[in-house]
DNA sequence: ATTGCAGATGCGAAAATTTGCAACTACGAC
DNA sequence: GTCGTAGTTGCAAATTTTCGCATCTGCAAT
């Protein structure tokens, strides 16, 4: 079983179609360990299947996005890039603006806010890989000096 | 006194440059009510000046967002929108991913996250002007049905 | 006021991203 | 299995966004 059967499955149970190319797409970004660009992932889906065009990638990615099972990374300065959405890893990035350290927060660290805009506002919020912008402690540190 | 500026001060303070095309871009987008596209703050800066360049424009919103003094929105299938981030009424927008509601939240709502990163991770998240997706009280009651 | 220069701008060109559309296909109904 | 169709894909073209670079300018120092 591949690792990212449970993201097939997920889409299976959406009613959505698992178009060969999805799956293709899919399979490239769980299978790679860091945060791929577009044009990686175009390169590693080519490696598979050589007639798959880019704009092809680039309208399924955003459709994994929406569906949850990958996470869309945007940094200034960088292209967009994308990771999986492991089940039991959900997670959230905090990057320093100084100098570009990235951690990240786990999920359930975002749970009281989660709870907060439900009671306060009546929304459901999907607080799925967000990207936060701050100092990390280093950085802190050399900045009061 | 125009309303932008309290921003102009907050420029000067951090040390930056103030070019008239900067307060230009930060005039049309504090002057209007709503979000604007780059499109749109382009046409407006003509009006003031018209031989500013659309990539001024583009590099100028994004040096203005990481001053803080606007915020972008960036929603799924639509164009990206910069509004301005009036001191005291900073605020974060949940969109419903169903009808396309959107609200805004009080910033003060997010300071116990915002507190729990600085304990647990040391990081000093700058938490400005967030996108979050979720769904809005009807749409949760339309779904159950 | 003048000077020096790091940083900003305008312009053209390149790169990234989106879109229109005809052909194709996943998948539910039969 | 076959059929029908709504939803996808590949391709080409349009559009949006970024970038290189020569020139220009805000502003701190004098």
């Amino acid at each position: 079983m591949s690792c990212e059967s449970r993201a097939i499955d997920q889409l299976r149970e959406s009613g959505v179609r698992l178009t060969p190319q999805r799956a293709m797409v899919l399979e490239a970004i769980y299978h790679s360990d860091g945060h791929l660009s577009v044009e990686e992932v175009h390169e590693r889906v080519q490696q598979l299947s050589p007639y798959v065009d880019l704009s092809t990638v680039y309208r399924t990615v955003m459709f994994l996005k929406q569906q949850g099972v990958i996470g869309e990374l945007r940094l200034d300065g960088q292209p967009v890039r994308y990771e999986a959405v492991r089940f039991g890893q959900e997670h959230h990035h905090v990057v320093c603006s100084s100098c570009g350290a990235m951690i990240d927060v786990a999920s359930d660290d975002l749970e009281t806010l989660s709870e907060l805009l439900d009671t306060k506002y009546g929304f459901e919020v999907n607080l799925v890989h967000l990207t936060l912008v701050g100092q990390c402690p280093a950085c802190r540190n050399d900045q009061s000096r």
